[in-house]
RNA sequence: GCGCCCUUAGCCCAGUUGGAUAGAGCGCCUGGCUACGAACCAGGAGGUCGCAGGUUCGAGUCCUGCAGGGCGCGCCA
């Protein structure tokens, strides 16, 4: 961990800078902590002298050195050097090493997280009328890591899951159930009952779709199914709670495959019949947020209207254009007095928020891996648990859903605002991300014969279209076959069940980390055969690395019957020529400082939602150890200094890289 | 029409609040298994960071304009 060595440089650089140029808080320059290009040159870079060579009307050489000279010595901090301007610590390497391989003396204290308030991240989401496909994968995957990621600083987080139980998808297959196929509950629980379910509906909602395009009218019984749903007390809406349970139900099994757990599933049906909006929409009467327009196209409309940020206010010269009677409006009621999904949106945030002033009642929804609970809201008091621990009121909000979804997110902030609560609308984030979609090798193999229109672009459009696209069970059972195969060839004393594990395990590594690496402002084609790749950058890669390590130190067990502690106890008194001098010296060393920056990587990866950034930093430390493995023996090294130091750097490494997968979802096998 | 995003090697992508010589992977070429396992490593070829201005000691990174591409802007959800 580098971060409190930050903190404390800072401090100390601070501290020297107002007693040598005498700078009050108020002209403290942001002190940027970069690290040199390599070793040699140091282990910390500022460049801060440049940026106070204005100021001071002194050369940025000549700063640093007078810097260098005035900060005295550190802890931790071996020395300063001032080149070319910049000022470069060297840290004592014994010390760091030794303190976080819990040998020396312990290490400096990490920093409390500033602002560590309650956070729910919202991610997931699935439609509950079918299976979970190739882009919900991307959805979970970063929502998840940022879950792991928030609890990793110490930030305490709720997990939630929305169920829109009361939509036309659910509707869809209702239908399909009613129309098509003639099925009564007792029969669809048959079903159910006897296959795939989740599967079973994926085709059956293709059929419904089907059997629109075959006859229009017949679009009718969608609109009467919908409406018997949210009434309520009916077949029909028994039907399609059933569904919905099941189908979730399934979707939790997918996603406990990825290793992708929640704490609470909030069911849509739940907020309306507990008459979330109904409150939801006299605040926002209350505040003055929505209004009843009288005339034009959205006469009889509860509407509210969109602030543009695109036209500052600031400019007071012109008059804004109001004249062009263009002020826009989004309608939250519709005139003949339904809710939209907006509305039931704001209900759900301000409910996050704590600020609705209704709650839901809860009850255990299911189990998870962990032995933990899955809670889920409901409606009746009655069918609730009195114990059940406190949701929702939360101090920050994060939403992870698709970039399509930027325009309504922003105006949940604005709701938030437009009733007072300004605060929560900036703790309220959208978490964007772009599609997944097909190459089209990918998805000429899947079986699509791909349109002119299609063919013109670079990857091949799916997760929208009705019945179409890649199931995520499926793409892990591909995965999981390919991997067994790979892990056969290379180790065929294993059991099948032994086998099955790791093949487990490689494929959500695999899956798990195409999903991150790229950046989320970048539409990704998913490819088949690059995601069976297992060469180069993937997640079987990293947790290659991982296994070489740990067979080090299962090797020294073996071989000589010790422990990895006690063979690295020696090392607080073990000469220190292997970590800081000789021709590589800066090789074991660099490896030990590129492992300790995954908290600064992690804060970095928080604070601006972008966790490719984890996911190469990850992937580059692999890298660097794998190169380290090759070049140097650690056991069969002959010197004891060396090879205790070797092994320390490698543990070290070991267990950062570990916690930087664990971070991702990704598990390590025990052999691959 | 308005708004947001993307554009870096043949392909696919990293590049932190602006910092030292623009980096990986794939593909191509060359070489390396004596199990601390080669799902690996070493080396090579490959670059006008979309274009044009600007700010700065310093720009792939910030600002403005332009071009190409994607998405959004319903009394759908």
């Amino acid at each position: 961990m580098i971060l409190p060595v930050h903190d404390l440089v800072r401090e100390r650089i601070t501290a020297a800078l107002e007693r040598q140029y005498a700078l009050g808080p108020d002209a403290m320059p942001a002190i940027v902590i970069d690290y040199p290009p390599n070793r040699e040159l140091g282990d910390l870079a500022l460049p801060l002298a440049f940026e106070l060579a204005r100021r001071l009307r002194k050369a940025p050489a000549l700063i640093a050195e007078e810097l260098a000279a005035a900060l005295g010595s550190i802890p931790g901090i071996a020395r300063v050097e001032a080149t070319k301007g910049y000022l470069n610590f060297f840290l004592d390497r014994r010390a760091f090493l030794g303190e976080r391989l819990g040998v020396g003396a312990p290490p400096l204290a990490a920093r409390p997280t500033p602002g560590a308030v309650k956070t729910v991240v919202e991610h997931t989401a699935i439609n509950p009328n079918k299976a979970a496909h190739i882009g919900h994968l991307r959805n979970s995957a970063l929502g998840d890591t940022l879950v792991r990621a928030l609890r990793f600083r110490g930030v305490p987080v709720e997990v939630q899951n929305y169920i829109d139980d009361t939509g036309v998808q659910v509707a869809d297959v209702v239908v399909g159930f009613r129309q098509i196929e003639r099925q009564d509950l007792a029969g669809i629980r048959a079903i159910a009952d006897s296959t795939r379910f989740d599967f079973y509906c994926w085709d059956l909602y293709a059929r419904v779709a089907d059997w629109y395009e075959a006859d229009k009218s017949r679009l009718q019984v969608r609109l009467d199914t919908l409406h018997d749903i949210e009434h309520g007390g009916n077949e029909v809406a028994d039907i399609a709670a059933f569904i919905s349970d099941r189908i979730v139900r399934c979707h939790l099994l997918t996603m406990a495959r990825m290793n992708v757990q929640y704490d609470l599933l909030a069911w849509e049906g739940d907020i309306l019949r507990l008459h979330f909006w109904a409150r939801a929409f006299e605040i926002l009467k209350e505040k003055g947020a929505v209004f009843l327009q009288s005339q034009g196209r959205l006469a009889g409309c509860w509407v509210m209207p969109i602030e543009d940020e695109a036209a500052p206010a600031a400019e007071e010269g012109e008059a804004p254009a109001a004249d062009e009677d263009d002020s826009r409006e989004k309608v939250i009621v519709r005139s003949n007095g339904t809710v939209t999904y907006v509305g039931k949106d704001m209900a759900y945030q301000f409910w996050k928020f704590g600020v609705l002033g209704k709650d839901f009642n809860y009850r255990v929804f299911s189990q998870r891996a962990d032995g933990e609970p899955v809670w889920g809201t409901c409606q009746e008091a009655a069918a609730g648990e009195p114990a059940h621990p406190p949701f929702g009121g939360a101090g920050a909000v994060v939403n992870v859903i698709d970039v399509r979804q930027s325009y309504l997110q922003k105006l949940l902030k604005q709701a938030l605002s437009a009733i007072g609560h300004q605060e929560e609308a900036d703790r309220s984030v959208h978490f964007s991300y772009e599609m997944v979609s097909l190459t089209h090798n990918t998805a000429r193999q899947m079986g699509y014969i791909l349109s002119p229109e299609d063919a013109a672009r670079p990857f091949v459009e799916v997760s929208g279209r009705k019945g179409l696209g890649v199931k995520a069970d499926d793409l892990l059972d591909v995965l999981v076959k390919k991997a067994a195969e790979e892990v056969v060839k290379r180790n065929a004393e294993l059991s099948a069940d032994e086998v099955r594990r790791i093949a487990e395990a490689i494929a959500v590594a695999a899956v798990r980390y195409f999903m991150i690496r790229f950046s989320r402002g970048k539409v990704i084609a998913f490819d088949i055969d690059e995601a069976l790749n297992f060469e180069g950058e993937s997640g079987p890669y990293l947790q290659y690395a991982v296994v070489r390590a740990n067979n080090i130190f299962q090797k020294l067990r073996d071989r000589e019957g010790i422990g990895e502690a006690e063979f690295l106890s020696p090392l607080s008194t073990t000469r220190t020529e292997e970590l800081t001098g000789g021709a590589h010296g800066h090789d074991l060393w660099a490896l030990v400082l590129e492992a300790a920056r995954l908290d600064e990587v992690v804060d970095q990866a928080v604070r601006t939602l972008e966790f490719s950034v984890l996911a190469k930093y990850a992937f580059g430390l692999a890298q660097m150890f794998n190169a380290f493995y090759h070049r140097f023996p650690i056991l069969n090294e002959e010197r004891d200094d060396a090879r205790r130091w070797r092994a320390g750097a490698v543990s070290y490494f070991r267990n950062q890289l570990t916690g930087a997968l664990n971070l991702m979802g990704i598990p390590v096998p025990p052999r691959m």
